[in-house]
RNA sequence: GCCCGGGUGGCGAAAUCGGCAGACGCAAAGGACUUAAAAUCCUUUUUCCGGCAACGGGAGUGCGGGUUCAAGUCCCGCCCCGGGCACCA
């Protein structure tokens, strides 16, 4: 008979002890967290809030990647919580979202019955898993008890609008005491209703992101997609460019997510330019990042878009402008920006005068512009601009040179710094004067200013879904409003059918009875967009269960105390899939929080770590189709949870892409079978196991006190730097060196044990507890719970060292030399190593290095 | 095209500040225990050359240069792999 791997014999009863612990953990609350003011709570002690990326409870259950970051950050916690922190560590759902809704589509379901049951088998699966969250906190963004405060941020940012003086966010009430009409107030608030462009789906029913528009048909299903105009809710986080792109400067994120998140926001300082129209008093603004080129503007594009189309076209050219627009309008963004693509656009016949030279040049519409972005309208300098240069070339355009490259220079099209020509007043002056003295210029003479444009948009914030949080807005006489806070949370209504409508009417409108508020108002159909639950949901964590406030002031205060750094969560861990989107919408919420005077920090997350992704075995990424899915419910069946967690963190550094390999968990495995036999034996084949009399009362040696502090120290350090690998390296050298010992020393086998707890707290409790109960001097209780070792220089001292002995570099001998001996010392002992003279025999040494305690390098002339 | 991340044994990797390259683990080979196997324990394992051997010598961190007494680590120029972005004036 053949046998499977579930048949051999188990290094040690993981399946026993594990489920025991993770009992006695919820029995006793270990894990519990109280807040300031709990019963409980300890105030001398410092905070530390460790925070994971909380996931979405998909039907297919926990993939191995989710341990990763959840093992990472729960080693953290346990490790802060053993030196005297009060630790936040908590863990909750994400849970609205469209396959929910697709499934009550299919399966007339109701979407809250398969979010439940996903939970449930996720926190079942962590559960197994031994993170030490503290469950009391468990947050769910379905929850009315939670969402009816998501509800209440959005009426925050509804009722306020960006102070530009401050920069701060004010309420709005503040403009209508000014006087300011009903339009000009609704015109400035953080929420705000506009009609925008959007994908329509009229085959899906459904609104569609850029994204998931391909060819100017669906992505799935291929239906057509149309664009057309559409009421929507908006947020106005373009307000906040300036600073959402600053103030990343004080966060311990990494360097590529700062970077992503600025070129995300933006930023561009250039002028803003009016041309005339020729014939007209009308003028023409355009945006430009180089006005020091002005004088070599042939050709200026409007986007299809632009208002001022209609305007500028000729009668002999409307035909054609209009041909193209209709033609521009039925592609999506995409399409338009596709790569490689050959440029296009049309001559309205129109002219513009340059304001520099009074130069008259045409005006063309071109879908390379967008109305999105500056003003909708650009200047055209084809010599110095490469999209320009492409366009001016296929059309026949002229090119103006109004730039000198430096000498060496090749490219056809230079598009950096040099000195302008043939630029008039400005000819001459290296390119950041010549843009100064223009912008001046132009601003004397009211034909331009400086200005500063950012590439991010103001954030789409309504989807036509069922399964979203419902907008707590009325609408009375055409005019939206707020649902009186007391309303709140406001309910989705229950439906028949979540099927789309076939309009872009969202699913909500179907409930005739739930839409009518009132007589004379009715409700928001829309919902937010899965973004909202997670803006805000690190500072649920802190209060989950607060039914005044959407969290106390006090415990805010507490758990997002910073000592002086702008953000509040002193570690956030999770994938780099939330580099841009996720981060920036959080921190955008957050400001206006912060501004509002809700939290105490500028910033919500201190310290960002991306855990890297792991591969499929055969190096692959991991999918159904590949067939390289690790089911993390099987590695804990065959190997136990602790040999996860801690081969998880033994693939290699916790920032790096890693394939999975099952013979390393064996390994790992392997490793925590040789702990438990270091103080267990078993004389009947592994049934019953009894402490080893080879463990005793006895001093460790010197040796042994090396080992173990060694040991403390690298634990503590790869812990601090989340460098879990080399922690688990030297555990082992550890495990090696004691396990050939005849006579095992307690006192160094238990501060081991508390080394090894956080990343195998089940053995290492289960280990503990036999200890324990044998040696009564050792603190009782859970080792969790007791605190770590004290690391202590002295016994890492030696008498002697051993010093490399080099000739020219190279390898020759190694001297053992006293560790107080004087480089002069050193230097002779070295000179009079045998294999040293044998190299330096009849050559000149020209002199000589020493590195104290390390090396010596004899240089000789060749 | 642009921007990140990465290239070190058969494999995953390690190597504070430039100072013994390959710790630790996997795999492989040999041995002990066993009737046998599994499990466990011990030994070897970058590569080439010489030697029965202990050992000795040379090369070696993607490639080519450079700085330095000394380079996986710093500088310049390339190559390859992985990920992301998409005409933002």
């Amino acid at each position: 008979m053949s046998e499977t791997t579930s048949e051999k014999r188990r290094q040690y009863p993981f399946d026993a002890i594990e489920p025991k612990w993770q009992r006695y953990w919820d029995e006793h609350k270990t894990y519990r967290t109280p807040n300031p003011g709990d019963e409980g709570f300890d105030p001398s002690k410092p905070k530390c809030y460790v925070l994971d990326m909380f996931p979405y409870p998909s039907g297919d259950g926990l993939h191995v990647g989710h341990p990763e970051g959840y093992t990472a950050t729960d080693i953290f916690s346990r490790h802060k919580r053993k030196n005297g922190y009060n630790v936040l560590h908590p863990m909750g759902w994400d849970a609205f979202g469209l396959p929910a809704e697709q499934y009550a589509i299919k399966t007339g379901q109701h979407p809250r019955l398969t979010t439940e049951r996903n939970i449930e088998r996720f926190r079942a699966q962590l559960k197994r898993l031994g993170f030490c969250y503290d469950w009391d906190r468990e947050i769910n963004t379905t929850d009315p008890d939670y969402f009816r405060w998501t509800q209440w941020i959005f009426l925050q940012l509804y009722n306020s609008y960006l102070d530009e003086n401050t920069g701060k966010a004010r309420p709005v009430s503040e403009l209508e005491a000014q006087g300011l009409s009903r339009d000009e107030v609704d015109a400035r608030r953080l929420a705000y209703v506009a009609e925008v462009q959007v994908n329509w789906c009229p085959g899906l029913g459904t609104v569609l992101a850029n994204e998931e528009v391909v060819d100017g048909k669906s992505e799935v299903g291929g239906f057509p997609v149309e664009r057309r105009p559409l009421r929507q809710w908006m947020l106005r986080i373009t307000a906040y460019a300036e600073r959402l792109s600053n103030e990343l400067e004080g966060l311990a994120w990494p360097e590529g997510i700062k970077r992503h998140q600025r070129e995300w926001i933006g930023r561009s300082e250039g002028a803003e330019v009016r041309f005339a129209l020729d014939g007209s008093g009308e003028s023409i603004t355009v945006f430009t990042t180089r006005p020091d080129t002005l004088f070599g503007a042939t050709y200026m594009v409007l986007a299809p878009e632009h208002p001022l189309v209609d305007r500028v076209t000729s009668q002999s050219r409307k035909d054609a402008v209009e041909a193209y627009r209709k033609e521009i309008a039925g592609k999506s963004d995409m399409d338009r920006t596709a790569l490689a693509k050959v440029k296009t656009g049309v001559d309205t016949g129109g002219f513009a005068v340059n304001p520099v030279n009074g130069g008259k040049i045409p005006i063309w519409i071109a879908d390379y512009v967008l109305i999105s972005y500056g003003t909708g309208a650009i200047m055209a300098v084809p010599a110095h601009d490469e999209r320009d240069f492409e366009f001016a070339t296929q059309f026949g355009l002229p090119i103006q040179l109004v730039v000198e490259a430096p000498p060496g220079n090749t490219e056809k099209c230079f598009t950096g710094d040099g000195v302008s020509i043939n630029s008039g007043f400005i000819s001459g002056l290296p390119t950041p004067e010549a843009k100064r003295r223009i912008t001046a210029w132009l601003e004397e003479r009211g034909l331009g200013r400086k200005t500063v444009n950012y590439k991010l948009r103001d954030w789409l914030f309504a989807r036509q879904r069922y399964w979203g949080e419902p907008f707590p807005i009325l609408w009375r006489d055409g005019r939206h409003e707020a649902v009186p806070e007391a309303e709140l949370p406001v309910m989705p209504p229950e439906l028949e059918d979540y099927l789309p409508t076939g309009t872009p009417e969202p699913p909500l409108s179907k409930a005739r009875e739930w839409v009518r508020y009132s007589d004379n108002a009715v409700r928001e159909t829309n919902t937010m967009p899965q973004w909202a639950g997670s803006c805000w949901y690190y500072l649920r964590f802190i209060d989950a269960s607060n039914k005044e406030r959407f969290v106390g002031a006090e415990a805010e205060r507490y758990w997002m105390g910073s000592g002086g750094a702008p953000g509040g969560v002193d570690l956030y861990v999770g994938g780099t899939e939330h580099a841009v989107l996720h981060l920036l919408y959080a921190r955008f919420w957050h400001k206006v929080l912060f501004d509002l005077g809700y939290v105490s920090t500028p910033e919500p997350f201190q310290r960002l770590v991306n855990q890297g992704l792991i591969l499929g075995e055969d190096g692959q990424k991991m999918s159904k189709s590949r067939g390289n899915v690790v089911n993390p419910d099987h590695v804990v069946r065959e190997y136990g949870a602790d040999s996860l967690r801690l081969f998880e963190m033994f693939l290699g550094p916790l920032e790096q892409v890693k394939p999975w390999s099952t013979r390393g968990v064996e390994g790992v495995n392997r490793f925590l079978g040789r702990v438990w036999r270091l103080f267990l034996e078993s004389s009947d084949e592994g049934a019953n196991w009894a402490l080893s009399p080879k463990v005793r009362d006895i001093a460790p040696s010197g040796r042994q006190l090396k080992v173990l502090h060694e040991t403390i120290r690298k634990v503590e350090t790869g812990i601090e730097s989340l460098s879990f690998n080399t922690a688990i390296s030297q555990m082992m050298i550890f495990a090696n060196e004691f396990t050939t010992a005849e006579a095992r020393p307690v006192s160094a086998l238990a501060a081991f044990l508390h080394l090894l707890n956080p990343f195998a707290p089940h053995i290492s409790e289960e280990i503990y507890e036999a200890l324990q109960r044998r040696f009564s001097a050792l603190p009782a209780g859970s080792l969790s719970e007791l605190p770590w070792p004290r690391f202590e220089e002295q016994y890492l001292v030696e008498d002697t060292v051993e010093v490399v002995v080099q000739v020219n570099g190279k390898l020759r001998d190694r001297v053992t030399v006293a560790a107080d001996a004087g480089d002069e010392m050193v230097k002779a002992a070295a000179l009079a190593s045998e294999r040293v003279r044998e190299h330096t025999a009849g050559r000149q040494i020209v002199k000589v290095v020493v590195v104290p305690k390390k090396l010596i390098n004899v240089v000789v002339k060749p």
